[in-house]
DNA sequence: CAGCGTGCCTGACATATGTCAGATTTTAAC
DNA sequence: GTTAAAATCTGACATATGTCAGGCACGCTG
């Protein structure tokens, strides 16, 4: 194809997502969905609540009214119950992505943050805090796949910020707004008792202007004093 | 006294700490205080490195060099640690304090903001770590003694925050601004792989421009449109 | 009804953990 | 050197936890 947006580096390519265990215990497939969903469910909840460390594999069948003995037949083991959720809620595709929103110049930059902000903190809410909390509790080669996502989404922020900067010197401060902005994501998810006074929609509103200004004075910094490279 | 600044809320007052317990298997308090630094500093590593839940108090033994027996002579159990931690690297009064810094009306945004970040990164860092990720971990009353110093820092930064905007409107929303701030404070803390690569003084300019930037939009969009009381 | 396949559960094993009683060693004073 | 106080350690208890083997019940086919 020759008409699309031209040369934009691919942000949706392969990304690294956590491998699930395969279990074949139980035939009928649509009932292993079920389970593990009922099971899944509960997980996060408890996950959410207590921690990962603390909540026990008796609570999560206590919780998800599957037997202590049967759950091995739907999931591989407690930490791959961590893996599926943060599949379906940290790895989630159907959520836009913030440096593909910055890749349309049409929007401002605050238009950009809106949009990605409302969208993240009602979407992801609980991914992000289940991310941030158990990433201690995870597996090594867990901890790398997340921590490899988190990279590529910091160098392809980079690459837009530069776009949208103009002639911006190349610095390793572009990595500090990159980090501030991904940073950002947690805010709502993690003071979440505030959202309980404050409308949602006025917090996107205040934090997407506060951010948008922030970023602008950042850049302008970074072009004013091109120290480091 | 009727020299100092005038009718500053009193900033410094009782701040609630963790009840520590205390023990008399040991007489010599130089040896008790000596072991339980030994004690705490490893358990502090440890937490940092795996959690709390995940640490064991063999691994703090193994790590201290205190017997599995004798730690309980210099510590109630494996909370009482994470509480004398927390006192001392969460609640400690000899670092910076950001609502009597915005009350030093001679310093703009932008300085307050350098100054704190550069002193809350460099002296609290673990502290800050180990304090939001280990809030799930804790007992139920320090928990709240916990919520309730952030409520109460929350609350001086507001008025500070008025105090500086002039006549912004009372508004909520002046809440999300402060809390902000807050959470700003774990920002170098939390991606701490991003200061082995950048001087940590440029990671303080750079936020504490980008931070001031938004603080000041913020008030901006609050005064403009006074929706919320 | 018998026979079988599928999903479910009782019950338990092996290990890990927080905690400590009580024996043992060290220290210091005479 | 004797002795008593103080500090440290061995060893263990009670409990909790992840995990699962092997038996059970139910529905389907003939």
């Amino acid at each position: 194809m020759t008409n699309g947006k031209p040369e934009t580096p691919d942000l949706q390519s392969a990304e690294p997502m956590l491998a699930e265990a395969e279990l074949n215990g139980v035939r009928n497939e649509d009932l292993v969905r079920q389970r593990r969903e009922q099971i899944c469910d509960a997980a996060l909840e408890l996950f959410l609540m207590k921690g990962f460390a603390a909540t026990t594999i008796r609570d999560i069948c206590a919780g998800s009214g599957v037997n202590q003995a049967s759950i091995y037949d739907y999931i591989a083991n407690k930490n791959d119950i961590l893996r599926r959720l943060l599949n379906q809620l940290w790895f989630r595709r159907d959520v836009v992505n913030l440096p593909e929103l910055m890749a349309n110049q049409d929007l401002s930059m605050q238009e950009v943050l809106a949009r990605y902000f409302r969208e993240a903190w009602a979407m992801k809410r609980k991914g992000t805090l289940l991310a941030y909390r158990s990433v201690p509790h995870m597996q090594a080669e867990d901890r790398k796949a997340m921590r490899m996502r988190e990279r590529k989404l910091i160098e392809d922020l980079c690459v837009q910020l530069h776009r949208r900067a103009g002639n911006m010197p190349d610095d390793k401060r572009v990595e500090v707004i990159a980090n501030l902005l991904v940073f950002l994501t947690a805010f709502a998810p993690m003071r979440d008792w505030l959202t309980r006074d404050i409308p949602n929609e006025d917090m996107v509103q205040l934090i997407s202007a506060g951010a948008a200004a922030a970023v602008e004075k950042m850049i302008d910094e970074i072009c004013k004093d091109p120290a480091n490279g």
